[in-house]
DNA sequence: TGACTATATCCGCCATAGCGAATATAGTGG
DNA sequence: CCACTATATTCGCTATGGCGGATATAGTCA
């Protein structure tokens, strides 16, 4: 991860939306979180792309779901600035929203209880 | 503040190189952040006015020289964050190379010692 | 193989950011 | 007023980012 590529992903706001949301559960695939958001999907993978490519986000497929999560190898202080800006948006209207739509999507990948 | 120009301001490198000098330095003019980071001074006035237009810094103006330094009203979130940013890139050269030039500028305000 | 689901990529377009160069403005002191 | 220093703004240009829409790819199951 390079310094200028993880800021310039901070700075497009729907790339935030899908951080705060995988910070709060670790693991969502591309159909909740284009659902979560409300956009087009190929609006998603692309931003996760972004995300991705300045290794921000790790993904895992399983079957024909593309698991997105925190890419493990991310810098403490990076890390934790996430957690600022989770801090700094949470009283925010959109990201409520989010958080709402995606408890109502559809089509679900089932998780193991572990 | 808002959230969105706060991170666009951080996207930019150069905005990033005035930052992590003026939390280490309380309070810089113009004509030293130029030298520092050797850049053209309209440009520094350019990215300058980004950052107060974002109320990330706020400026004090003292015979011809005006002062830069955080703006006061800051979130704590967002301040915090700097913080973490400037121990992102504390062993980045480029930074260092900022610091010696600083040291290093002519034509410094003096400034009072209280 | 073919249908189906989930995800990724390509294309053309538009808006905006950042740049260098030139110029304008503000403040100070003669 | 004029000269001088310090800072800010304007202009024209180019590069890049993000978008919608269409399409491509990957995996599963019959």
């Amino acid at each position: 991860m390079n310094e200028q590529s993880y800021f310039e992903s901070l700075s497009d706001e729907t790339r935030r939306r899908i951080l705060v949301l995988i910070l709060k559960h670790e693991e969502l695939c591309v159909c909740e979180l284009f659902q979560a958001l409300d956009v087009p999907q190929p609006k998603m993978s692309r931003h996760l792309a972004v995300l991705r490519d300045a290794e921000v986000l790790a993904q895992r497929r399983e079957g024909t779901w593309v698991f997105y999560r925190l890419e493990p190898q991310l810098p403490a202080w990076a890390y934790r600035m996430l957690g600022l800006m989770v801090e700094g948006v949470e009283n925010a209207v959109c990201y409520r929203e989010d958080a709402e739509r995606l408890a109502k999507a559809t089509n679900r990948p089932v998780r193991c209880a572990a």
